[in-house]
DNA sequence: TTGGCATTTAAACAAATGTTTAATATATTT
DNA sequence: AAATATATTAAACATTTGTTTAAATGCCAA
């Protein structure tokens, strides 16, 4: 019953080459040609393995994109249990860690979110099924672990802005390489993820107050 | 020679429905009837006026997405012609004001994310043309506020990075609406755009260090 | 009014695209 | 090995889509 066979090769290639495909150029920007000619195949294999090619862009995020969002949501909560009460500058680290760092590659990542972001600027019903699997589940997550280290004042709708800031910063960067790179003509090399790693992380701890804030601290000029 | 005859009339309209399909659905993802369909024109209107599709695309960037990219940039630089020497505040609340705020309806906002988006994740001819004329020329003159106001012991690049972050915020709140609301349940009505503006030029405030840095502030826990 | 120009229109065309079909090949089970 | 189920293939089909064409309409100046 081991379902190895060549079957599952095919249409795990295919999977691989729509993801590619889908991410960089969206559902509308792809041909089910494309995708057979990339994953080798025939024309016909989409339709006999997923139906249509709708619901091959769903299998793409029910097989790939939910898990990848499944394991690094637990390479993030793994990273926080190592600590017994982590700090403030602990949880910001971890997730720095396990969304800049984390168990997949560049590339992956960058597709990772290239699909998301397609998704949040015309939501389908793939948005609803990453907003209910992977989404709210992470916020969750990361809620628990940021409430008992943020000022007790905070209200939720606070505390979600600032967890969307952290987001916001931590994403752009690797959305928005193709404007970083030409405005500032720095390439993604090894050296300049490790500074952006570094300042994300800083910017994100004053953000959230990690310092002290305007009630008590000192402005500058 | 005053040409406000219907031909223009035409094209205008074209241009408008234009940009608001391409912004919502991605180039692939409009056909040149359904465009034709909403200016209430015939379908050869696109190809009369423009030559194809592709060069309405660009069109669209050039007499629509460009004169608001320097609006919004003249906005921001006249907010800021307000003050003798602005401090990082006033800089940043020009910022917020200028983006957040502008000459421009919400809708008119959202739209201009989502087309300059869409070139990020899959860049065209159009990226360099925005890049040339907006991106850069605004990010020179944020530079040209910001380093003033920021620690003398800033580069250039760690600038660089800093501006990116407020942009980052900045944007993310108009492009992933869905998100937020999907994940908070709150709705963007106006008590909660305003405090969105308040928050974003507190968090940007806070990252960029208006207050004291990791070197003389107190941490938190 | 008339002639010349710009614009609009309906129809047609060719290429691209998602999907289906029926035949062939491969693998699995009996 | 034969029989059965599963997978792959090439070809064809019906739509959709961008583009072109040629006729019709509207507009302005002479």
């Amino acid at each position: 019953m081991a379902k190895t066979s060549k079957q599952d090769m095919t249409k795990n290639r295919i999977l691989n080459e729509a993801e590619i495909l889908f991410a960089h150029r969206g559902y509308h920007g792809v041909t089910v040609r494309k995708i057979t000619e990339a994953a080798g195949c025939n024309l016909a294999a989409v339709n006999y393995h997923f139906g249509n090619k709708w619901r091959l862009y769903l299998a793409v995020f029910h097989s790939r994109w939910l898990p990848r969002a499944k394991r690094l949501r637990e390479s993030l909560i793994e990273e926080l249990s190592e600590y017994k009460s982590p700090t403030l500058t602990d949880v910001v680290k971890a997730l720095s860690q396990a969304f800049l760092k984390g168990p997949i590659t560049d590339e992956e990542r960058t597709r990772h979110a290239l699909l998301i972001f397609r998704e949040l600027a015309e939501p389908t019903e793939a948005f609803e099924l990453v907003a209910s699997q992977a989404l709210r589940p992470l916020f969750r997550a990361i809620t628990e672990h940021l409430r008992p280290v943020m000022p007790p004042g905070l209200d939720d709708k606070r505390l979600a802005l600032n967890i969307f800031s952290v987001f916001a910063i931590v994403t752009y960067f690797n959305f928005a390489r193709a404007a970083v790179t030409n405005i500032t003509g720095q390439e993604y090399d090894q050296d300049f993820k490790s500074s952006l790693v570094e300042h994300i992380t800083n910017f994100s701890l004053k953000g959230l107050g990690a310092f002290d804030g305007p009630s008590t601290g000192e402005v500058v000029r």
